[in-house]
RNA sequence: GGGCGCGUAACUCAGCGGUUUAGAGUGCUUCCCUUACAAGGAAGAGGUCAGAGGUUCAAAUCCUCUCGCGCCCACCA
């Protein structure tokens, strides 16, 4: 047993507790004993990110989680690692090499794979060391990164088994493009933001008539917010219903400075209501306007390069960027008098969810997976509760999205990533290009996997040398939706997949739960055989206090390193556990952590208090029920009840409330009544037992939240059957060590104590005057049996306890529950001096019920108020009727 | 256009599978440096639970509507 310093100090303990952890190699899990197992995987960040708060919350929850079943006896397995995070990746290498005028291209692909690697090996690690400084418990051995040769194995499997299977196909496709990255994205990777923007009506003549004179025979007004795309319009279409446009039947439209030919289709899909409800048809830009084209036939025009300048097809307005040539077109169209009018237009607009620039909707050749098969299953075991969201209500957006699911474009533009695994033999396809090639089947001739990823010499069809790997690479999330199996060696049938899939718990973001919960599930039906893990828990997003995300750009964050710094690990997490109650959002500001600083700060002195106090010679392992009093067993019956409240909060990732129970005992209980009563003990060995017991006990069920300190104290305590309480074995809760008795006529001593407390504080009697007090109770024997700590408690004598105990003189009264406590305080108080004061306070009370008495006695108010707003105020009129009586009923038998 | 969350004490929030007197932290008032802790202790003030209806013996809690605030999804160009 060593002494704890006077100060607590968490710098001094937290670096060294986590490194004699990872000494004893605590956190390595192989379950060699077969024990029951318990599995969670790190939502993996971004290896180019540091830890910002939204880490050490969801890190905490989840540290708490393994916490906990490892103390209850779990083989716990939380798999840590980062993801390569493509495009972010990409952009952070490419800003680097910049610096040196460098561009990517510049180096060429393998110069610069290799300088991401460098960047990868020299930085990727920051945000390992920092979950470490969090104190998160994961297997470190195990640690993975999606571009591990294991896990890319993994990916090249799924991509041969999905393209085996016909799941995969790549074509022209709309999709949502960067620009500035230079890349496709996913839908999900297309943020949707509004904008104000503006609707232009514009007019297209009609083929044959001489100018623009009547509406319909000479021109017809379109509506667009993109006019620069007009450029690529090879049609207009109207409802067919619309009579309106009923004449404009086999009529062709002259595109406005272009003057190509627009056919003039009909279709339902145009809503007649909106603008001026003829549409300007332009395939290569619109998803809409797309599937016009595959129904009508209608050609494609993409007048963008991946920049979004327009290219050659723009004539006149090619090299011109798109917002530039948006402001051209619409001066040349002024000038020629086609503009009819600008209208504001508040619109949402695709932004890329990396570098927030205006996405564009774009045709584009890309790879896609077919998500409808794996959409029906992941559908399924949610409905049918094999997976379960906390809080439920994030079930019904996982279903909206499953049952509205889309194909997912896989294929970027990019180069760090794994790369798509497929060749291209020119020779058989007579393709110069291969980005060209568009690929619907496994069949396809002249196209050809490398199952592994490995680089391939000749065409296995014509034996050819001219072949091309496919040059893109696939979106981060295809790595990321297999890491629940990737991470345990699949697919390889490893003794870990064996035993540690599936997993038990998933913590995450809703921000993710589309682009990663929902294909984890997919993915670990399809290849896992299983669903991945059997509940999520959606924690809230961690803002600033005016509700904003925090984010770099805004410079509203609040670093976690700095709070540790500050204040340390433990109260960081206890802290943010407190504040985040089930999945709701979490509004942060800097004074939010002093609860948990003042709190373990709290813990810190009480040990240090009970440590120092005991005697080691006469400590033993356990207490004897028989030799313990009344506060003993209370405080055994209340930590029991505790240990209860906590386990059942925790299973249902009820975190805030298992926080607030283990902080309620610890401060209000343990501290503030037993630790005070443990100083009027006669019997020391016996107290100190109690004393150490539930120390114990409670470092135990505090350990999860703040596991640094619960350590250090630990390593402190006298005769602890662990080494570590990391390892140690979670108090079991126990209905028959709660007795209800003790726990109630404990309360009515402390209430008797806090009534005579607070006749003293109201009647201002010096703190070192001692009352008399005299109590009317049917057990006069609890109260005489305890009389010690009402007495040194409160700083009364308690002269008398008994059934029927007539009012003494000058006595002010209390009632606590069926007992009522006299105290005698006439002699004591100057009563001139506070006469003044009570009066006061009667006449506040006096005036304020008179108040009310007029309110209610008002014809107007009892007609016009509902019948619940007058009921309140005579339930407060009685109450404070009472309390009226009271004060004057004390006053006069203190004047005698 | 659909979906979701929030509106409770001066502030930040719990409570919301109906039941004694609606809780916590911070702030505020009074007293106390009592040898674990002033980052503390004791006592206290402070609430038409957004508004309006309804269900019920009983509603902050369940249902409907209204008003504010926030978020997510969606091809109205």
């Amino acid at each position: 047993m060593k002494e704890l310093p006077n100060k607590y100090d968490p710098k001094a303990i937290e670096e060294r507790i986590y490194a004699a952890w990872e000494k004893e190699k605590l956190f390595h899990a192989d379950n060699a004993s077969g024990k029951k197992v318990y599995t969670i995987v790190i939502p993996p960040p971004n290896v180019t990110g540091a830890l910002h708060m939204g880490h050490a919350l969801n890190n905490s929850i989840q540290d708490i989680l393994i916490r906990w079943k490892r103390m209850q006896g779990f083989e716990t397995l939380w798999v840590p690692g980062t993801d390569h995070a493509g495009i972010a990746t990409q952009n952070v290498v490419e800003k680097s090499i910049a610096k040196e005028g460098l561009k990517r291209d510049d180096l060429g692909r393998e110069k610069f794979l290799e300088k991401v690697w460098q960047w990868k090996e020299s930085y990727g690690s920051t945000i390992i060391k920092q979950l470490k400084k969090l104190g998160s418990s994961c297997d470190w051995d195990r640690t993975r990164f999606t571009m591990d040769e294991g896990l890319s194995k993994a990916v090249m499997e799924v991509f041969s088994r999905l393209y085996a299977e016909n799941l995969l196909y790549k074509g022209d496709y709309i999709i949502n493009w960067c620009p500035r990255c230079g890349t496709a994205l996913s839908d999900e990777e297309a943020e949707h933001e509004e904008v104000n923007g503006a609707l232009y009506h514009i007019k297209y003549q009609i083929k044959g008539s001489a100018g623009f004179e009547k509406y319909l025979e000479d021109y017809v007004v379109v509506a667009t917010t993109r006019p620069e795309t007009l450029l690529g319009d090879t049609a207009i279409a109207v409802n067919p219903k619309d009579e309106r446009y009923a004449a404009l039947n086999g009529k062709t439209a002259i595109l406005p400075l272009v003057g190509r030919e627009l056919k003039i289709i009909f279709d339902e899909d145009v809503d007649p209501l909106f603008g001026t409800g003829a549409l300007k048809v332009t395939p290569a830009h619109d998803p809409v306007d797309f599937l016009l084209s595959i129904k009508h036939g209608l050609p494609r025009v993409n007048v963008m390069e991946s920049d979004a300048s327009i290219n050659a097809l723009g004539g006149k307005y090619a090299g011109l960027d798109r917002f530039e040539c948006r402001k051209k077109i619409l001066e040349d169209l002024e000038t020629a008098g086609l503009l009819v009018e600008k209208k504001d237009h508040l619109h949402a607009v695709g932004h890329c969810y990396r570098c927030h620039t205006m996405v564009e909707p774009r045709l584009s050749k890309q790879w896609f997976v077919k998500m409808k098969p794996l959409a029906i299953e992941a559908a399924r075991v949610v409905e049918d509760g094999t997976v379960k969201f906390y809080p439920s209500r994030w079930t019904k957006v996982y279903l909206n999205w499953m049952h509205n699911i889309k194909d997912w474009c896989i294929s970027r533009q990019i180069w760090w990533g794994h790369r798509i695994p497929v060749w291209y033999c020119k020779d058989c396809l007579k393709y110069k290009n291969v980005r060209d090639v568009s690929v619907s089947g496994p069949k396809a001739e002249g196209i050809f996997l490398s199952t592994g990823g490995e680089k391939l010499e000749k065409c296995p069809r014509c034996g050819g040398k001219d072949i091309e790997q496919d040059p893109d690479v696939l979106d981060t999330w295809f790595s990321s939706w297999l890491w629940p199996f990737s991470t345990l060696g699949w697919p390889k049938k490893t003794k870990d997949l064996e035993v540690f899939y599936p997993t038990e718990a998933l913590v995450t973001a809703q921000e993710i739960i589309f682009f990663w919960v929902a294909r984890m599930i997919m993915a670990g039906l399809k290849f896992g055989k299983e669903a991945p893990f059997k509940d999520v828990y959606i924690h809230g997003t961690v803002r600033d206090s005016s509700g904003k995300k925090m984010s770099k750009s805004l410079g509203n964050v609040i670093d976690p390193l700095d709070i540790i710094n500050d204040v340390g690990s433990d109260a960081l997490r206890f802290s943010i556990i407190s504040i985040t109650s089930q999945g709701q959002d979490v509004f942060l500001s800097k004074d939010k952590f002093e609860s948990g600083r003042n709190f373990a700060n709290k813990i810190w002195n009480a040990a240090r208090y009970v440590l120092l106090n005991v005697d080691e010679k006469t400590l033993k392992p356990d207490y004897d029920i028989s030799s313990c009093t009344l506060p003993d067993k209370w405080i055994i019956s209340s930590f029991h009840e505790t240990v209860k409240r906590v386990d059942s909060s925790l299973a249902e990732y009820r975190f805030s409330e298992a926080a607030g129970h283990i902080y309620d005992f610890i401060w209000h209980k343990y501290c503030d009544w037993y630790l005070e009563i443990s100083k009027l003990s006669d019997d020391k060995a016996n107290t100190q037992n109690i004393l150490v017991y539930i120390l114990g006990g409670v470092l135990k069920l505090l350990h999860p939240i703040m596991p640094f300190i619960t350590e250090e104290i630990w390593q402190s305590m006298p005769a602890r059957p662990d080494r570590w309480i990391m390892k140690s074995a979670w108090p079991a809760a126990d209905e028959k060590a709660i007795d209800r008795q003790a726990l109630s006529n404990m309360e009515n001593l402390m209430g008797v104590i806090t009534a005579v407390r607070n006749a003293r504080a109201f009647w201002n009697i010096n703190i070192n005057t001692i009352l008399e007090v005299e109590i009317k109770t049917d057990q006069p024997g609890l109260i005489f049996d305890n009389r010690k700590y009402i007495e040194k408690l409160a700083r009364c004598t308690v002269v008398k306890a008994e059934p029927l105990v007539a009012r003494p003189a000058n006595s002010v009264s209390a009632i606590v529950d069926k007992l009522q406590v006299f105290i005698p305080i006439g002699k004591l108080v100057d009563i001139n001096e506070e006469k003044a004061r009570i009066s006061k306070k009667i006449q506040e009370l006096e005036n304020y019920l008179t108040g009310i008495a007029r309110k209610l006695s008002d014809e107007n108010f009892v007609k016009r108020a509902p019948a619940d707003i007058i009921e309140k105020e005579r339930s407060k009129q009685g109450k404070f009727s009472e309390q009226l009586a009271a004060l004057k009923d004390n006053l006069e038998a203190v004047l005698g």
